[in-house]
DNA sequence: ACATTATTCAAGTGATCTATTGAACAATAA
DNA sequence: TTATTGTTCAATAGATCACTTGAATAATGT
């Protein structure tokens, strides 16, 4: 029985072929930045264009590649196109993706550190502590992303205040409490600026690396908002 | 406190300009189907070309932009250098590459019924059942990859039978138990071509669709061999 | 030292990718 | 209907990529 006849390399490329496509849709900065911001939330392409600080045109031919690569799916809604990530599953191959370069690349770490150059000021808690305390109501959890990601999913008892609303809302927040913060994930810097503010306020503060998707990923629930209808 | 100066932008686009380093590494088919050999069993890069049907000039350059990414790495010996994996979150960032693949292209099981026409022609056995079926000693379990994937991480308690020797070898597996059969992974057809020769020779057979890779990424122990030098 | 073998390098060409521009299209509101 | 707004399309130019070819390197054996 031959098993390398022209037929069967010609299949086998094909099949190469098609996992490249992906591989392909990962290969630019730019949608990987797209793809990140959908993973914390479904955006319109005039959103993530803001977002990502891309032309409009731009960030529709990318979405478009990634669309190709069924990486994510589209939805029209009213006059806007609403994009999201077609599955967990692609979560879950970023989140891949980020964990190889992080234990690969020490620029990853360079990096990181001059992009948020406060990260070592506050103490950081794990997923498994911060379940702990939260059960036991000794500390305050806040989501600072953007209210819209907040609505498509966040971690069980968190709650939602948006980076730029922290300040006037100060005074909603219990003087007694340690507050946890945490955003987009590790390479996000909302937490942080959060947590400056809360600390020069008195707080006693923590940070949360994980964002929804590590948070999910490693198997804890997450809660969702009914999505409200514009 | 601003959160999104020029200089945050420039940092965050390095951020993503870095994990787009290891998409472009996985954007070309030669280079993953390289990258899925090295998952097998670190090889030289002659030994690469000469499976993957590629000039050994135009292997070693994919290999160095592999390398480059930090997916693979490199060593001499003696005249020849010999890459491997450089990590087991590397294997595991191909099979979620492969597994987002799988359920979002519907075009893969087409071509993959194209490239693998036999394969539902035996019975498919999960790696769950085997394991029943192999404490009870009811099975025989057949590496029919080369030997020296089998050398360099197999299923425990199986046999390596290379394809070629299997005709061969016949008379030593015991016509009395059932032979499961497994390869490289669900894309491979090494086990249905060894299956189909057990079958017509008499015996009851079943594949086993996991490769070593993914039986250790479903958390089940693997032996391997030392590493005899040549 | 010399020849041999495995691998890498360097240069060149055709193919693919990216960002920009301005026009086209689709849904909504007036 | 017409105007408006969000999105996509089409064309283009510059950048990057892929493969080939032939030369350069590096280890080994004579």
């Amino acid at each position: 029985m031959q098993h390398n006849t022209p037929e069967r390399r010609q299949q086998k490329e094909q099949l190469y072929r098609l996992f490249a496509h992906i591989g392909k849709a990962l290969a630019n900065p730019h949608r990987l930045e797209l793809l990140d911001l959908l993973v914390q939330a479904p955006r319109t392409v005039e959103e993530l264009a803001r977002e990502a600080n891309m032309s409009v045109a731009n960030t529709s031919q990318h979405l478009q590649r990634l669309k190709q690569a069924r990486l994510v799916m589209s939805e029209r809604e009213g006059v806007h196109i609403r994009y999201r990530v077609a599955d967990p599953a692609v979560t879950r191959l970023w989140l891949e993706l980020r964990a190889v370069a992080k234990q690969q690349l020490a620029e990853v770490e360079r990096t990181l550190d001059a992009y948020r150059h406060r990260r070592h000021e506050f103490e950081r808690i794990s997923a498994d502590e911060l379940r702990v305390l939260m059960r036991r109501g000794e500390v305050i959890l806040l989501d600072v992303r953007p209210r819209e990601e907040y609505q498509a999913g966040h971690l069980p008892g968190a709650i939602s205040v948006p980076l730029d609303e922290l300040e006037r809302r100060l005074n909603q927040l219990p003087r007694d409490r340690t507050v946890v913060a945490y955003c987009r994930g590790p390479y996000c810097v909302y937490a942080d600026e959060a947590l400056e503010l809360l600390a020069n306020h008195g707080w006693r503060v923590a940070r949360l690396e994980e964002g929804v998707a590590e948070w999910e990923q490693a198997g804890y629930p997450v809660e969702r908002s009914p999505h409200p209808k514009p």
